[in-house]
RNA sequence: GCGCCCGUAGCUCAGUGGAUAGAGCGCUUCCCUGCGGAGGAAGAGGUCGCAGGUUCAAAUCCUGCCGGGCGUACCA
C-alpha cells in the first residue's frame, strides 16, 4: 500500500539521520502515517518526531525539540518520485504531499487495474470462511436477518479484495426441535389444503406463508403424503420442507445481492456421526464429563467461562451446542480453514466465550475463530416499534422492506452503521427519504460519468480502448486542484479496504463512497470534460472519468450495490 | 447482582491518541441560455452523558458514577 511505502521512506530517513549523528540513536516503533483531517496538513502526516522526542527524553533524560527532530528527518528523506512537498508543522508533525506528476500517472494505473483496483495483498491467499445469516430455516427472513446478511456479505467482498480466499457459508439448522415443529406445521397446513381436519401443533408456526409452502408441497406431491401414516409422511416431508424454505431464503437473499457458496446442514453432522465422534474426543481429554445424567462440556476450565455447559441432556437429546462443537471441528480440522468468521446478533453474546473454550479444548488457537457480533435492528413505523415474532407470524420480512425502499437503499442503510451500534430503522422515514438517499448520490455520479463518456464517444473521442503508456503525455495536463483531489480520493480505496478488514467491519465503505462521489461532482462542476477545442486536455479528463468510473463501480460492488449506467 | 455493548448537532449516525469534532436528512439564504440540478455555494445548530485520572496531546485509553440495550437456561 501507498501508506506502507511512505512509512518505509520515513524509516530510511530516520536511520540516515541517526547514521550521520543528526539524531540520537533511540529505538522507536514503526512511525505512524495517517491522513490528516485538514487538507492544509498535506496528504499524509506523521507524528514520528514527537514520538522520537519522548523516546529521547525517556532514554537519555534530555529534552528534545520535536520540531528540530522533524527538520532533521525531513532533510534526510531520500529522493523519490512519490513525495512532492514536505513541511514541518504544529508541535512537530511532518506533513507530506504527493507529487502531482506521480498522481497523474496513477490515472492510467487505475483504468488498467479495472475491477481489481484497490486490491491489496493483506490476506496472501489465506483461506477464510465467513458464516453468516444462518437463520432458522422455518420461514422467510425477517428484517433483523438482513443486517446479518449485509454485514457478512460485504465483509466477504472486502476480504476478497484484501487477498483472502473466502467461502460464504449458511449453516442450516435442520436438526433441532424448531425445524421439526416447522415440518409438523407444514404437514398440518398440507392436510388442511386437502380438506382434512388438522390442528396446527402447539407452538407451531402461525404465519400465512406456511399455507403458501403447503401449496407448493401439494403441487409437487399431490395428495400422496396424505395417504401415508403420520410418521412416514413427516419423514417424507422433511427433505421437501427443507428445499422449499431454503429456496425461499435463497431468493430473498438474492434480492439484496447476497449469495452463498455453501449451505451446510446441521443434520449431516449427526448423519455422519461427527457429533458423537467429537464429543468422544473431548470426553477422552476430560473436557466432557457426566453429571446428573447429562453430559457437560467443562467450559469453566477455560478463561472467560464461569459455568459448564450441557451438551447432551439427561433425556439423551443433544443440545444445539453439541452440534455447534462438531460444526466448528469440521470447519477447522476437516475443511482446514485458516480463519473462520461467525456473524452473530448480539443476543448470542453468551455463546462467544464458550466457543473460544471449545477452540482451546480442541487444541486450536482461539484467535482463528472471529465472532462478529452486531447489534439488533429495531424496526419502527412512524415512531411505533414493530414487534417481531416468527412463530406468531408477526414480522416484517426482508422482502417487504426491499419492496418498499429498494435493495440498494436497504444495503446502504444497514451497512453505514458500525456493528455494535443499534439501528433504529423507521420504515415510514425510509420510504419518505428513499429518493433523497445518499445511495442515489453515489449511483447518480456513476451514471453521470457514463453519460459523459457517451457524449464523448459521439463527439469522436476514443473512450473504450485499453489505454497505453502513450496517454501519459495527456495526463500531465491534469493540474487543476479538483482533478488532483479526485485522484487522491480514488487512491484512498486500498486504505479503506485495509481498514474494513482490520476493523472486521465494512461500515466505512458507504462513507467513503459518499466522499468519492462528492469529489467527482466538484471536479465535474469545475472542469469541463469534453471540449473539442482542447483535445489533449479532453482526452486526459476522459481518462480521469474512466478512472472515477472504475473507482465508484468498485466501491459500489464491494457494498453489494449496482452501478447503474443511467437512472 | 454480575458480564458485554452503546451515550457525539433537531433526527439517524461516522470519527484510526494528534492540529479548527464530521456526514446524511431537516432548517435558512443564494447559484441554471454549461457534459445529467438526484448538483453546487454559504449559514444556523455541539458543556462529545457526568466527574476524576494517564500524557507533549483524550470524543478516543483507565477508574467511578448516571442513563439505555443485550446477555446471564438440561433454549436456539
Amino acid at each position: 500500500m501507498l501508506r506502507d511505502t511512505l512509512q518505509q521512506v520515513l524509516i530510511q530517513a530516520v536511520e540516515a539521520a541517526q547514521a550521520d549523528g543528526s539524531l540520537p540513536r533511540v529505538s522507536i516503533r514503526a512511525p505512524e502515517v495517517q491522513r490528516p483531517r485538514q487538507p492544509d496538513h498535506g496528504d499524509y502526516a506523521t507524528n514520528v518526531a514527537m514520538v522520537l522526542a519522548s523516546a529521547v527524553k525517556r532514554e537519555t533524560g534530555q529534552r528534545a525539540n520535536p520540531r528540530q527532530i522533524a527538520q532533521a528527518i525531513v532533510s534526510h528523506i531520500p529522493p523519490n518520485g512519490l513525495i512532492g512537498q514536505v513541511e514541518v508543522a504544529g508541535p512537530g508533525f511532518i506533513n507530506l504531499r504527493l507529487a502531482p506528476e506521480w498522481l497523474q500517472r496513477q490515472v492510467l494505473a487505475i483504468v488498467q487495474a479495472g475491477d481489481r483496483f484497490g486490491n491489496i495483498d493483506r490476506g496472501q491467499g489465506q483461506r477464510w470462511q465467513v458464516e453468516f445469516v444462518s437463520a432458522n430455516p422455518t420461514g422467510p427472513l425477517h428484517f433483523g436477518g438482513a443486517r446479518n446478511a449485509v454485514l457478512g456479505d460485504s465483509l466477504s467482498n472486502v476480504l476478497e479484495a484484501a487477498g483472502y480466499q473466502v467461502q460464504r457459508e449458511f449453516y442450516v439448522n435442520d436438526a433441532g426441535t424448531q425445524f421439526q415443529l416447522f415440518v409438523e406445521t407444514l404437514y398440518a397446513r398440507y392436510l388442511q389444503l386437502l380438506g382434512q381436519e388438522a390442528p396446527l401443533p402447539e407452538e407451531g408456526y402461525q404465519g400465512q406463508y406456511m399455507v403458501e409452502y403447503a401449496r407448493r408441497v401439494r403441487e409437487q406431491e399431490g395428495d400422496r403424503l396424505a395417504q401415508l401414516p403420520r410418521e412416514e409422511a413427516l419423514r417424507a416431508l422433511w427433505p421437501l420442507a427443507r428445499a422449499i424454505v431454503l429456496q425461499d431464503l435463497e431468493e430473498e437473499l438474492a434480492l439484496i445481492q447476497v449469495h452463498f457458496d455453501n449451505w451446510f446442514s446441521e443434520q449431516s453432522l449427526y448423519d455422519e456421526g461427527l457429533v458423537d465422534q467429537v464429543l468422544e474426543i473431548l470426553r477422552q481429554r476430560g473436557d466432557i464429563v457426566e453429571r446428573d445424567g447429562a453430559l457437560w462440556f467443562r467450559a469453566s476450565k477455560y478463561p472467560g467461562n464461569e459455568k459448564d455447559e450441557v451438551v447432551v441432556r439427561s433425556n439423551g437429546m443433544p443440545t444445539y451446542f453439541a452440534s455447534d462443537i462438531a460444526y466448528h471441528y469440521d470447519k477447522f480440522c476437516r475443511r482446514r480453514f485458516d480463519v473462520v468468521v461467525d456473524v452473530w446478533s448480539v443476543d448470542h453474546q453468551g455463546h462467544v466465550p464458550r466457543m473460544h473454550a471449545v477452540m482451546r479444548a480442541l487444541g486450536l488457537e482461539p484467535d482463528r475463530l472471529i465472532i462478529l457480533l452486531y447489534n439488533l435492528v429495531k424496526l419502527v413505523r412512524g415512531g411505533q416499534e414493530v414487534k417481531m415474532s416468527k412463530r406468531a407470524g408477526e414480522f416484517v420480512t426482508l422482502r417487504e422492506v426491499v419492496a418498499e425502499v429498494g435493495p440498494d437503499a436497504v444495503r446502504f442503510m444497514l451497512l453505514t452503521r458500525s456493528p455494535e451500534a443499534g439501528i433504529e430503522f423507521d420504515l415510514a422515514l425510509a420510504v419518505a427519504q428513499s429518493n433523497e438517499n445518499p445511495v442515489f448520490y453515489v449511483q447518480y455520479s456513476h451514471a453521470r460519468i457514463c453519460s459523459i463518456l457517451a457524449k464523448a464517444r459521439a463527439a469522436g473521442f476514443a473512450v473504450d480502448e485499453e489505454p497505453g503508456p502513450e496517454v501519459q503525455a495527456d495526463l500531465q495536463r491534469l493540474t487543476h486542484p479538483a482533478e488532483l483531489d479526485l485522484i487522491r480520493k480514488m487512491l484512498e480505496l486500498e486504505e479503506q479496504i485495509d481498514l474494513a478488514v482490520e476493523k472486521r467491519s465494512p461500515h466505512n465503505l458507504p462513507h467513503y463512497a459518499m466522499e468519492l462521489a462528492r469529489v467527482f461532482n466538484l471536479f465535474y462542476r469545475d472542469c469541463r470534460v469534453v471540449d473539442p477545442a482542447e483535445p489533449e486536455r479532453s482526452r486526459a479528463r476522459l481518462l480521469l472519468c474512466r478512472a472515477a468510473q472504475v473507482a465508484l463501480s468498485r466501491v459500489l460492488g464491494l457494498m453489494g450495490m449496482s452501478a447503474p449506467e443511467s437512472m
